[in-house]
This record gives C-alpha cells, structure tokens and sequence, in this order.
DNA sequence: CTGAAAGCGCTTACAG
DNA sequence: CTGAAAGCGCTTACAG
C-alpha cells in the first residue's frame, strides 16, 4: 500500500505537509494542499489506520461494540444503528458478542482496550459487570445501552421499560383479561425490574390482583420462555394472556403454546415486549412492544463520539419511549 | 496502559526479551521467561494489538468480516462461525454490514485494507465485486463464503445449493405436488442458478413440466417474498406448494399467505431454503432446507488462518451438504 | 506556511 | 540466551 512517504516524495513535499492536508489542518498553503491532494488521487492514497491509531492521542476512529447475544433480532437492529452513525463520521467498528457468557466478554474487552478503541458501546449482561467497570476505571469512555450500571455514572441510552409494560399489560385487561401471565427476565436486571414494575402498575390501576404464580423470572433466552409458557400452561388455572418481557422469551412461548395445539389468540392472547421486522409473517401476526434498537444503537454512538476528543461532560440518559403495535395476537376476552 | 517498557524495567530484562517470552519465542531462558511472565502478570499487562498490528509482517491478528445483510439470520450464524473460531485462534474481527449497497461495501473493504487485516472473508453480493477482485490484486487473502468469484481462484466455502435443492423439490413432489411455485433470487447469482437447477431437475426426474410462470427470480429480501407470493396467488391456476429460495423470501411469502387469510398446509404448502432456531415458532412450524452458516462461517476461518502466515497454497473449495427439516409446513396433496 | 525530528509500542535481524 | 538498534506509518510540537 501507498504510504505517506510516497505521496511526498510524489508531491515533492514533507511528510508533514501531507499529514497536514488529510487531517485537514487549515495552515497549508492552498496550492500546495491542491498538488497534495492531486498525489493522494493519483496514487490512490488511503492512510493506514493502525498508525494513525497507535500515533494520534486525540481520535483513533474506533468503536468497541459489546453485545451479549446477536442471535437476538434486537441487538442486530442496535448494531445498525452504530453501524450507520460511525461510519459516516468515519470511525469503524469492532463487534464482541459474548453469548452471556462473562469469560468471553472480558475476553472483548481487552482485545478491544488493546486496540486502542476510542470508547466501548456496552450493553451489560446480568452479572456485575466488573470488567466494564475496570474499563471506565481506566479512562476508556463508555456508552450504555439497555441498561446501566448500577449507581455507576455513564451514559446509558434506553428505553421507557416501564411504560411500554405498562401500555402491554393494561391493552390486555382491556381487554377483558384479568389471568395475565409475565414471563419476565432475571428478577435482579433493571430492565426485568422496570418491565415488572410497569405490569404490576397496569395490574392495580385497573383493581386486578397480581397472582404470584403469573409472575415468573428466567433468563432471557428462547428455551426459558418455552419452559415458562410451559408451566403457565400446567397450572391449574390457565393464564388467559401473557406478556412476555423480551422477543426470544415471545418466541420461545409460541413454540410451546402451538406444541400444546393451542390457538393464539382465541385460546391465549400473547403480546411480545421487542417487535421484529417479521412479526408479521407469525401466524397470527404478533402484537408487541416496539423498541427501535437502531436508534439506541445510533444515539449511543453519537454519544460516544460526542465525548471522544470533547471536554469531560456530564452524563446523560436517553430514554426511549416504545410504541405499542396491535396486531392480532391479542382478543378480546369474552367469556369469563 | 503498561507497555512494554515498563514490564522489561520491572523484570530487569530488554524490550526484546520480553516480547520473546510475549511471543513463545522458544530462545528465553526458564528463568528469565519465569521472572518475565510474573511482571506480566503483576503490571497486568496486555500487549498492544495496534503496536503489533502496525509492526509485524506476519501475523496481524484481525479478520475483516464483509456481509450483505446482517438482518438476514442466516449471516448472524455465519458471524457467530467466524468469531468462535477466531477468538479462540486470538484473532479478532471486524464485521462490515454493507447492505447491498456497493458504495458501502468499498468503504468497509478500504477500512479494513487500511486497518491491516490478515484476510478478508467474504460474501459477494449480486454486482461483479470489483472491489474484491481489486483487494485479492492487492494481496489480500481472500475466502468467500455462500458464493465464489466467477472464474477467479479463490477458497469457497458454501453449500451444495443444487442438492438441498432438489431434495426440497422432490419432497414436495413425493407428497403428491404438481404445481409447485419457485420463488428464487436474481437470476445472474450463481446461487440462484444452482437452486433452479436443483428444483429443475427434480422436477424433471418425476416427470413434472417446469411452468415458466412458476419460477419467478426477484432480490432476496422480505419484501419481494411477499411480493412475488401475491403474484402467485394471483395467478389463474394457484401454485399447491411454495419452495422459497431463502429465509427473507420464504418469510415474505409467509406474510402473503396469511395477508389472503390462506391456511399453511391446507391451503398451500411452503418450504424454505434455510432455516433459523425459531422456525418452531412459526405456525406451523416450517420445514426447510438446512444449511449451517456457523459451520461456514468456522470452516471459512478456518481456511483463511491457515493462509496467513503458511506459504501460497492452492485454492480450496469446501462444500456442505444441507438437511431436510421436515416439520409441518408441508401437506400431502390429496385432492387433484 | 513548511520541514526535520521525535516518538507511539511493538518486532526482528544483528551482534555478542 | 540477551540486548541495542532500526523501523513499521503516522502525528505533532518545535524551528524557521
């Protein structure tokens, strides 16, 4: 590859001039900067980033992203929207999906801080999260999404979990459903707590009692919602409608409810927390809590980029709200 | 962060020293490597991969990952088959989501040629690539996946498109199918081509005539799935049985279906060509042609991490077989 | 406005 | 077996 040597050399100038043109620095003089820039086109020129990132102190053009499962829909939707900010404002991105698995994500982080990223998009997992913690300890700027860290000060970009819960959960006794199940996330997760909250909140609004069976928290992956639909489904008394708090926990109920000859919804209403861009091809059309993981994913980056070479600022939140798609997953309760 | 430096001055050793033990550089003597690796672990140090990348000629240690549709859950395994077998080699990777957008795909192929990757995995979109013919002139290493080059001399890592193919046909025909539609993607990709084949050929070896009406060839993604399946639907004579080329595809043709309040199997039968965990949450659950994009994804990494650093080898083309997922999509056809 | 020089954190011949 | 030195391709004070 070209080298800044040889667009020198080429332009019969110092490497310093040539730096000078592609970062932009305005004292070049203007025909000097055209015969640069006519080099830079001849021989093709792109800078090396690897040397640009282990020189500049100011702006290495990187982003760590770390996700805990791009197997969900949500995540890819959140690496879009990173993806489409930062690389119009030229930084690129490196992607660590560590399956949940805390080993793996500390695994990222040091590859990701040993290449010298600018700053890391996180979205914490269940745990404590201390190597996310380390990495703020030493210097590096860190985005949150989904949820934050604790009492820790960073900036997290999220949703209003407790709002679209409760929007879910009062359609429902809307209508006419009072047995209304919540397959929700591990109880110790913020975003669990909010979603149960907004759910609870629906449930005495409306005077209807909240049945300790109804409520069951589980890690937040397709078997889980299975294995919870399935017991819902032994319980004595059916659930007329559930809510479940994320789309592998919808996914993985339907697999049980459709294993059990069930019909959604005339049989059991379900409403989904997370909306897919093929939510519409479930058979019935899925109804759920829309969360645009694209725009979490592209404001986070715009923070991060915004605090990378800018003055310390103080921490912002960014909440989302979520909008509620009726589709036709849900009916209305008539008998009862 | 530590560096080299500071690690050397706490063992008492040279820089050169320690980047032999860092390296497994066998000439160290026990001791020295001993006190060496203790300062490594006491300063907590983790060699700089920007350093390294920008010094070594041999082994960089980065992977760039160039993908049409990161939407599309059959590269999200391919990913997940990449990164396992990448991390566990101490490679990391970079992804570049270019969605079918040429332009975009150069702006990651220059990113990545400019980060000083090892190699390039690839999977080639519908135009001539031209882009990636140009990073294999500059000395690339190169695998594509799902598709080769044309005549170029690359690794390939895919599938056996004709096979999965016609077994899918000849399922359909086997259940008593006449009229079975195939919704294939753009007519010039050699994918494409191989699963026409397929379905041709299967048709032909029982006798059926292949209606040209039948075969119609749109862009792989969500919305001509559905597109096309309206136009089948609206044809003067239906189609009893559907075989999709794709998951975006077979998905939009679901959304079709059930937009015309038509019932899966009894109205029309559908088979996908890949399938995802979720299919069982389909209603029915969907049968489908099985290809593992994390095998591909591995075995593609594979390949090229045995390129790196080994001497020129002759191009290797490594060909999976795909299963037939039979689950309830499909209905014998007994009228007729 | 421009160039020479130092240096980012490493690896790798070259001597010894 | 170990160290001093050069250099990967840049950026950034420092002089002029």
């Amino acid at each position: 590859m070209t080298s800044l040597r040889k667009v020198a050399d080429y332009a019969k100038v110092s490497i310093s001039t040539v730096s000078r043109v592609i970062n932009n620095v305005p004292l070049v003089d203007p025909k000097t900067r055209q015969r640069v820039e006519a080099a830079i086109r001849e021989l093709n020129y792109v800078p090396n980033r690897v040397a640009q990132r282990l020189r500049s102190s100011a702006r290495k053009g990187l982003i760590g992203l770390v996700l805990p499962d791009i197997q969900n829909p949500f995540y890819v939707d959140v690496i879009r929207g990173v993806e489409a900010y930062a690389y119009q404002h030229n930084f690129a991105v490196m992607i660590g999906n560590f399956g949940q698995n805390e080993t793996r994500q500390k695994l990222y982080l040091d590859i990701f801080k040993s290449e010298a990223v600018d700053g890391l998009i996180v979205a914490p997992s269940q745990g404590e999260n201390r190597h996310i913690l380390d990495a703020i300890a030493e210097g590096f700027s860190v985005v949150c999404i989904d949820r934050g860290l604790g009492d820790v000060d960073v900036d997290v970009v999220k949703v209003n979990n407790r709002k679209g819960a409760f929007t879910a959960t009062e359609y429902l006794i809307e209508l006419g459903h009072r047995r209304i199940a919540h397959i929700a996330g591990l109880s110790h997760i913020p975003t669990t707590t909010e979603r149960v909250g907004g759910y609870k909140a629906a449930m005495e609004k409306h005077g209807v009692d909240v049945i300790d069976e109804l409520v069951r928290y589980s890690k937040s992956d397709y078997e889980s919602g299975a294995a919870i639909m399935q017991e819902l489904l032994d319980l004595a008394e059916r659930p007329t409608a559930v809510f479940a708090a994320n789309n592998l926990l919808t996914l993985g109920a339907l697999k049980t409810i459709y294993d059990n000859d069930l019909i959604v919804p005339d049989d059991i209403s379900i409403i989904g927390f997370d909306d897919m861009y093929w939510s519409v091809s479930l058979n019935p059309p899925l109804t759920a809590v829309q969360q645009s993981g694209y725009d979490i994913g592209n404001k986070a980056t715009e923070l991060l980029i915004q605090r990378v070479g800018a003055a310390a600022r103080h921490s912002t939140n960014v909440i989302f709200e979520t909008t509620l798609v009726k589709r036709k997953s849900c009916k209305k309760l008539t008998r009862n």
